[in-house]
DNA sequence: GCCAACGTTGGC
DNA sequence: GCCAACGTTGGC
């Protein structure tokens, strides 16, 4: 019998990435329009990359420490999460001697691109709208580089870019 | 470039 | 187990 997803619904998540390391456009040009969203050494996330973020569940790609910060796109997850090689690895510059393959600290999953928006949603915007205020990313501090996003939120985002909600 | 917020490390 | 020191993140 086929593996089954442990809950109905979808679910939205937001990874930043700085595009001077990862962009939107990197995605859009490798293979698959996929990649492996390694490199995530915070345990909170990694929680969340382990045990909570599930294939078929959106992601809002947004690029952080660049001017304009802004939420670029979105993608799909097209792999549950799976131990982060890149830890493994001493030339890495993720690597983690702590981290082993018998017991890893770190995981990660795969994105596909799902769309580059026409107009980034930059973070100027996002603060001025009330349903967004308690949106994980515009809490003071916060430095989670992957986060919860809710229904309501990945909605309005969709909106604001001129979109229906997809993925 | 500055610096607040946060996470980690290590002495005790 | 506390907490000061330190390093990093990331908005401004």
């Amino acid at each position: 019998m086929a593996k089954v997803s442990t809950r109905k619904s979808r679910q939205y998540w937001l990874f930043k990435s700085e595009p001077e390391s990862f962009s939107i456009e990197d995605l859009k040009a490798a293979k698959d329009q996929t990649t492996y969203w390694d490199g995530v050494r915070n345990f909170q996330a990694r929680n969340m990359l382990r045990d909570s973020i599930q294939i078929g569940d959106g992601v809002l790609f947004y690029h952080s420490n660049v001017d304009p910060l802004a939420i670029v796109g979105t993608a799909r997850v097209v792999k549950n999460g799976y131990p982060d090689h890149t830890a493994f690895d001493s030339k890495n510059d993720h690597y983690d001697p702590k981290s082993s393959k018998e017991d890893p600290t770190w995981y990660m999953v795969d994105i596909r691109l799902v769309q580059i928006f026409e107009t980034p949603i930059t973070r100027a915007m996002l603060q001025g709208v009330e349903e967004l205020e308690e949106m994980v990313l515009l809490q003071k501090g916060s430095r989670l580089s992957v986060q919860p996003v809710t229904t309501d939120e990945w909605q309005v985002i969709h909106r604001l870019a001129g979109l229906k909600p997809s993925v």
